[in-house]
Order: C-alpha cells, then structure tokens, then sequence
DNA sequence: ACTCTCTTTTGGTACTACCATTAAAAACCG
DNA sequence: CGGTTTTTAATGGTAGTACCAAAAGAGAGT
C-alpha cells in the first residue's frame, strides 16, 4: 500500500497554478530581479515538495506570460526577463486576430491614432529622433524606386517607422497600442502592399508627413495623414466594389 | 548584419511549441468553433505521435492565451474560449504591474481617446443611444448627492459610461481599447475615487458632456472634456506634492 | 419516476529513465 | 605556455507508466 496522503504545501486545487502564482508573486514583487535565475526544475521540484511536471507546466505558464525566459543546457533554467511593450502587444494582437473585422473601422481608428500621435510627436520628440524618422521615411522611398522591391521588408520598414513615431511621442501607452495595432493587423497590409499605386503613395506621404513633422508644422502633417487615409479608404472600397471609382479629379492608374 | 525579415524559423526541437502553434493555428483560422472539444490529452497523444507530458504542456500555453479552458472529469477536456476582451485587458494590467506608468501617460491617452471617441458619437449615434448616455449620466449625478455613495458602484457607473460611449462610435475598436483600459487601469481609477472633489466634478462633467453630445454640440464637449482631464492632472500633481496632509475634510467610515 | 451507487472518461500528479544541449573544466598537443 | 580539443556535469526536453480525483452518465434498487 503506497501512501496516499498528501502533505505538501501546495496541494491546494492545481498545484501547478499555485507554484506559478507563487514565482509570479515573488516577480512582481521584485524579489528576483530581472536577469536572475529561477532554480533549476529538479531544486524547485524538491522546494515546493512536488513533481517536476507540476513545475515544468508552472514555468510553461510564466514563460507565456513574457515574464521568464527558458534556456536549455549548463546554466541553463529560468531566467526573469525585463518587461517590454511588445508583450503586452501580443495579446491584444491575439485578440485582434481573432475578430473579424471591417477595414474601415481599422482605417478609422488607425487615422485618429495617427493624427494625435503626430501632433503629440511634434512637440515632444527631439532633434535626433525627428531626423531618424525623416531619414527612416527616406529609406523608404528609395527602396521603392527600385523596380522589384521586397515585399516583406517594405513592411517590416512601414512598420518600424509607425512605432518609431509612437515612440516619439514618449508615452508608452501609445507604443503599446501601435505595436498591438502592427502585430495584429500585419497580414492586413502586405496585401495592400501589392498594389504599386499604394506603395508609391504611401511611401511618398511617409516622406512630407516626416518633413512637416521636422519643420514643426502639425497641421501640414495632419493634412498629409488625412490624404492618406482617404486614399486607403478609396482603395478599399475600390477593392470590394470594383465599379468604375472616380470620385474627384484623382487620376488612379488601375491596371491591377 | 543585413536581414531580410525572418519569421520565426519555428523553433525546432520544442515539440509542445509546436503542437501548440497547430492548434493555435487552427483555432485562428476557425477550424474549430468557439464551444467546441479538442480530442482528449491521450488521443491527441496518438495523434501527434509525441507524450503527454507535451500535449499538456501546449494545452496549458493555450490555456495561458484564453485560447481553451479545461475542464475535468468525464466530457471534460479542452473546449475553444469565445473571445473576450478581457482577455487583453488582463494582460495590459500585468503590463502595468511590471512597469508602473507615470499617471500623466494614461491621462494623456484617456483624453486623446476620450476626443476622438466623442466626436465619432457625436455624428454616429442614434437617439435612443444618446438617450441612454444622458440617463446614465444623471444615475451617477443622482447617486453622489447621497451622503455615503458606494464608491464600487460609482467606479462600476463611470466605467458603464465610458464604454458606452465607446459603443456610440460604432466601430469596436474603440470599444475594445477602452475596455482594455477599463479592466487595465481600474485599480488606478479607484484611489482617485476617494477624492469627493473628484467625484463631484467627474459626475457633473459626465452630465455636461452627455448633454453636449444629445445636442450635437462637439467643441462644447471637447471643452467639458478638456477641463475634466485638465482637474484630473492637478489632482495627480498635488497627490503627488501633498502641500497638505489635510483630506479635504470629507467624512469617510474608516472602519469596515 | 426518483434516488443512490457504480462505472467510465478525463484531467492532475508522481516518479523514473533517458536524450540533447550547453557551458565549463580537463586533457591534449604543439 | 597557449591554444585547441575532448570530456564532463548541469539542465531543460521527451517518453512512458501508474495512480488519484473529479465529473458525467449508466444502471440498480426502491
């Protein structure tokens, strides 16, 4: 007859949440700093008095939670990892993905968001970051002058130059949003990006909006925001109506 | 060090990673319905050829991304969550936990949001929504004339409000943000709940602006929003600076 | 029909053994 | 002595088995 009886100090429900509630407390309560490292499965496995598999699914839930990093090998183990706003991002990205969703909400939402981070970007960021923007937007149109640019890194550069511009805003929050905003809705605009119209537009706005942003002239950049948005919107509903779209003088060459 | 972008080259050799992404994968793309069962941790066993211990660990990293909740016992097993904000509200609030957020960042976002989301109501709501906004709105007038308000229910009151104004815009982004920043930030809203001058003078601009925005009227709006946010920084500040120990001598019963 | 018990399914825990990777120590050799 | 290679030990990752605990349904008994 094995003996049954449990007298562990964590034997309360799972145990496995309650070991990862524990290390979690002690993370947040900055007991272990970030950089340190968790003892190894097997000390731990003898410290909470339980099997290693309780602790390995209690690591696994910390680990998705960003708040340690697992390493393999000698000196390998748990190692607290500093916070970042990507992982934050992540999740809501995570949310974002899961909900289908109308472009135009998508476009709406991300022109108010720009707008504000603009005016904001403006007057707070400095001489060093307004010329990175500027120099960044830059990149951006010579690769297009190419005749094959990459895809994928034209929007990997989209990308970085939206959160650089959030990050001038020096407001977390904002970066937060926008690094959500990225992660989530990526594959929405490599699509767009197909459209050689689209590029050359967008990549030219980049350009005079960093310009009005350098020269210190919110509503020169507004103004730069807005025709973007409105061309998105046209292509858009181009795309899902595609009848005859000539609104105003706008001459769009749509040889798609 | 040139890169082209490199998605993740699936990190081989983690074989519970991997399960999880497939399952993830599918999950994403609706392969599976909200409610449904996934097959039980010995069956998906035998399906990916691998151990339990694997199979539950991706479970519990899917767990961990309100991806699935498990339950137990017989027709126990994984069942797919239906997608919930929370979900990335709680995961903002963890965000916030780590590295605390100077009050003024979320100030500064609350009333860009706050703007922007108005302006959208203002133009997108019905009658019946307007309506509701200003009955609302007079509640929590009505509930602060009495001597001992019940300080949960005056933040439950204020965060209804909010999201229903973000509801008006008719684009769920906005509602989401804002219920992101409702579960996110509640804690924070709290303490500032405890100033009666706080109350007072949120619940009154609450009227106004619910009154400004029945009668179409933006700018006046934005001026009541404007002045809320702008009190909201002084009290920060002076929270911050306690000039005066002094409680604004409001009668609180310290002993519940 | 109703209640109670039993059985089956299924997640949760424990334990063991072995593999793979990694960093550090030891051995090697010129 | 100095650099290189090999060995070793620490540690996460995987496999497999056994058993416990909860939950739902089937079945027995009234």
């Amino acid at each position: 007859m094995k003996s049954t009886i449990q007298f562990s100090p964590v034997t309360m429900g799972r145990a496995s949440e309650e070991v990862a509630l524990q290390i979690e407390a002690a993370i947040l309560d900055q007991k272990i700093a970030p950089g340190d490292r968790l003892p190894s499965e097997r000390e731990l496995q003898l410290h909470f008095n339980t099997s290693r598999g309780v602790i390995r699914e209690a690591l696994q839930a910390l680990k998705q939670k960003s708040l340690i990093e697992i390493k393999k090998g000698a000196k390998g183990g748990a190692y607290i990892k500093a916070v970042e706003v990507s992982t934050a991002g992540e999740s809501l990205a995570l949310f974002i993905k899961r909900q289908p969703l109308a472009p135009q909400h998508l476009i709406e939402f991300r022109e108010s968001l720009d707008r504000t981070i603009t005016v904001l970007a403006i007057s707070r960021a400095n001489e060093q970051e307004k010329h990175d923007l500027l120099a960044k937007a830059r990149i951006l149109e010579t690769m297009l002058e190419q005749s094959d640019p990459d895809m994928l890194l034209l929007g990997e550069l989209d990308r970085e130059l939206n959160i650089m511009l959030a990050k001038m805003t020096h407001n977390p929050i904002f970066e937060w949003i926008m690094q959500a905003l990225q992660l989530g809705f990526s594959s929405n605009d490599l699509t767009l990006y197909q459209g050689m119209d689209y590029r050359e537009k967008t990549a030219e706005n980049w350009k005079n909006t960093a310009e009005a942003i350098v020269g210190g002239e919110p509503l020169k950049a507004l103004s730069h925001i807005s025709y973007h948005y409105a061309m998105l919107l046209r292509l858009m509903e181009k795309a899902e109506h595609p009848v005859h779209p000539v609104q105003d003088g706008f001459a769009t060459n749509t040889d798609d």
